[in-house]
Formats: structure tokens, sequence, C-alpha cells
DNA sequence: CGCCCATTTGACAGCTTTCAAATCGCGTGG
DNA sequence: CCACGCGATTTGAAAGCTGTCAAATGGGCG
């Protein structure tokens, strides 16, 4: 097994090797990254809109989010991430980071120089095309996340955004789809899909309520996953989850 | 000169140089992609969602918009692109396309397969690193429109995307940012910013009342850039145009 | 036990949508 | 050159989803 847990590097490797797996060499070259472990608390800043990043950071444990602050001081969600994602290489490859980038709760991330990454990246194409398509997985979430706060009223809107928690935290290896825990508050949701915190409050209530869903204080469990997923509009393509990982789905 | 305008790749070219010129060879590699030119129609269908791509497609002339459909049968606009941008790397790359990209006017494009486009990024940092900005640029306008669609009220989600409209229409040689064509109807401004055709009437008209743009027919120029950026919350770090290209706003 | 933060609930306001109808612009055909 | 027709723009009135404001409830932690 090319992805042993002993390396601090071995979510990353994971990750990226969802599409085809890597070969010895191409493994252990990812593995002799120079990196920095750290653990940070809940809601540490690993990157603050303006910095200038020269270092990605990948997550080991733990959840983090991007967010933005409009001009009368709302936040918008713009990403949820977990372990195995690669969370400023944006930010550190276009030179000023145009966002925030935030840990939801404690979280251990390792940091890699970019430069160090770059240079893995072109130096093995099969390394670099796993980077790159990661990076356009990223962008088709964002895709879908503007659609879901754009044309999507709150019951679906939440639906939707719970339905895809459930499948990355299953491709992540950290639960199962029908059955996991919610690590954030019903104001950050809020945050994600673009409403109030009250509203939210009611919306899950609905979803609760018709059976949908089950919530126990600050977690949530799919109740009736293909309710839900009808109910949030919510198809995975845009995930490009590899088949092997949709296998309980459809 | 690099960039002549004698070849339909000229405005590829000069989108990937906009951070630092290629050397002649990384120029001469660029021009010698297999490629197809192509004029297309107004409404045609570049990529629908669902479809397996294998070529991507450049902008020469005419603009284009990446859009979804919702259950309800809503659409919701993800992106416009305009002369210069590589509009399905995206697709082609991850296999299967998870939105259609449309032509908004009469086009012409240009059709690159997918392995030589790959093969020459991994072959030519230089060009490489280009490609991948250009995929972080999109995406940090993905980011920067779920902000906008998600917590920002129709006055000021419309002043934005005027700006961002300007703004990268200058950078792309097609006009000064404080006069241009806005090339689409309100209906489309509508699905851009998630709301509907009434409503961005309403809202056209109070920002050309309070002196913001001017309006004919189906055109805007801005008339109070200045403004019309307040009132749009806009500030264009999030584009990550070039220093040179930015020389005329702040 | 008491404080604090998150959740929950109610009443009301308001931004945006919906539904219709009128007006306008412009290409087409007489 | 003018009438016609269709799509886009405008406008009005009313409904509705979501937001706002406030207060109550609940759970976790020192």
């Amino acid at each position: 097994m090319s992805t042993s847990s002993a390396s601090p590097l071995a979510p990353l490797l994971a990750k990226l090797q969802y599409c085809a797996p890597f070969n010895v060499s191409d493994d252990a070259a990812l593995r002799a990254l120079p990196h920095e472990v750290k653990k940070l608390e809940a809601g540490t800043y690993i990157v603050r809109d303006g910095d200038k990043q020269t270092r990605a950071c990948v997550m080991i444990s733990g959840f983090s989010y991007r967010h933005k602050v409009v001009a009368d001081g709302a936040r918008q969600i713009l990403a949820l991430h977990m372990r195995g994602d690669l969370v400023d290489l944006q930010n550190s490859f276009l030179g000023t980071a145009d966002h925030n980038v935030q840990t939801l709760t404690a979280c251990e991330v390792v940091y890699i120089p970019r430069d160090a990454l770059k240079q893995l990246a072109f130096e093995r194409p099969v390394i670099g095309e796993a980077m790159w398509r990661d990076t356009l997985v990223d962008g088709a979430i964002f895709r879908e996340w503007i659609a879901n706060v754009g044309r999507r009223d709150a019951r679906t809107r939440i639906a939707h955004v719970l339905c895809e928690f459930a499948l990355r935290l299953e491709a992540a290896g950290l639960g199962d789809h029908r059955h996991w825990d919610l690590p954030m508050t019903q104001e950050q949701l809020a945050d994600v899909v673009g409403l109030t915190a009250v509203h939210v409050n009611r919306t899950l209530k609905t979803l609760d309520r018709d059976g949908l869903i089950n919530r126990t204080k600050r977690s949530v469990a799919v109740a009736n996953w293909k309710a839900l997923a009808t109910a949030g509009d919510f198809t995975s393509g845009y995930l490009h989850l590899p088949e092997h990982k949709l296998g309980l789905l459809q």
C-alpha cells in the first residue's frame, strides 16, 4: 500500500491518487517534499485576504473554510475543506490572497513551499496532472455553489450542501454519507448558503420534520438519502468523484 | 512583437503572457499547436452538460458563457468569456462536462486537442504555469461570484458585475472600462446575478437615474466609475490583472 | 451554580418575485 | 416607405420568501 499513514503527506497522496495510482517513484518524490506539520486551533486564520503566501497548506485532520467579507460586513463561505485538500494553492500561486482561509475545527496541517510543489508538478507530469485536476474539481464545486446560492430556494439550497458534504466526507474516508457530523454552527451553514441563521434553523427543522434528516444538537444525519438528494436537486457529477467511490449511490 | 495577429492563436498567447512574456521558443511551440478555427452563430452550444470533450476551445472574437440549469428550470450563468479565454479546459480535463457553454454572440473560436495542450503544458513549464494560473484566476472569479449572489443585494450585485465586465473587457483589449457595450439582454444579466429580469430592469433604471451608468438600448456605459465601483463593493484584486493593466484605476 | 454561546421561536418588515399588460425597437414583407 | 410582428424592455400591483429584531430556551463549561 503506497499511502502509508506514517507520513503526514499520506492524506494528500490519497487525494491526488483518486484518479490513478502513482508509481513508486512518483510516490517517493511526493513524500520527499519539504514540509512542516502544524497543529492549529479552531478559528485560526491560515490565510488572510491580501496576504502574500509562499507556501501551500494541506489538511491532515479537521476542517477549514474559505470566506469573503462583503461591504456591509456579511460573510460568505466559499468552500469547505477536509483531509487531503490542498487549501491555498490558489492563493499562493496567484501571489496575493483574494479571500480568507480559516480553520473551522482544530486541525493538523502540513505546510509545503509553493516552489517545491510547483517544481514537483512539472518534473512529474502524473503528479502535476493530479494537482491540476484537483484545482479543476475545486472550480467545479465553486460553479455548483454559484448555481446553488443564485437559483435555488432555501430548502433546496440547504439540502444540496448537506448532500455534497456527505459525499465529500465519505470520499475522504471520514464516514458514511448517510451518517456524519456537521462540524459547523447554523450561523456558519447560513454563510455557506447565503441565508440567515434564523432561516437556516427554520429550514433544517422542516427537513427534520419531513424525515429527510435527523438532528441532534450540532450534528446532522441523513435519514433518507434519496429524498434529500431529490429535495436538494443534487447529482454528484460535479464532484468528479472516481467511480469506485460512487458505488453506494446510484 | 511576438503576438502577431496573423495567427488565430494570438489572443491565447496574449492572454497567457499577461504575467510574463514567453521566449521565442515557447511562443513558437504554442503557435505550433494543432488547431481548427471555427465560426459559430449566437446561441450555439460549445459544450453540453454531460458531454465528453476531448478538445479545448479558445475564444477569438465574440462572447460565450457557462451556465447550469437547476431543478425548477431556472438558469444560472456561471461565467462570461471573451477573446483569449480558454473555455473548456475544465470540462475536457475532467472528462465529463458538468455544465453548458454557449455562445452569447456570433463567435470565432479555435479548437485545440486536449492532449496536445496537456503535453505542451508539461513540456514547457512557462506555458504550463501560465495555463495553471489562468485556471486559478477563473476560480478566483467563481469565488467572487459566489459572494456576489450569496451576500449582496440587487443594486450592489449588478453594479459589481458591470465593474467586472468593464475591467475584463479592457484587459482583453476590447475597449475602455468606462465605455463599452454590454452584449447581453437583461434576462441574461439576470441569470448572471441570480435575479429576475424584471428586477434587473428596475435596478438598472436606478443606477441610470443616479448617474452611475448611461443606458442606450442594449448597451451600457459607465458614467461614474468611482461611484459604480463603490456601489458595487468592487475591488479588482480578485481578477489578478497584471499591474500594467490597472494603471487607470487606483 | 451561573455564564455564554448556539439554537429556537414569534411577529413583522421588506426586498424580490410573480403575473400581466403596455411600450419600444427593429427586421421583414407588402 | 409604411405596416406588421416578435422579442426585449418597462411598468404596475400584489404576493411571498427571507430578513430583521427580540426574547426565550437549551446545553456546555469553568
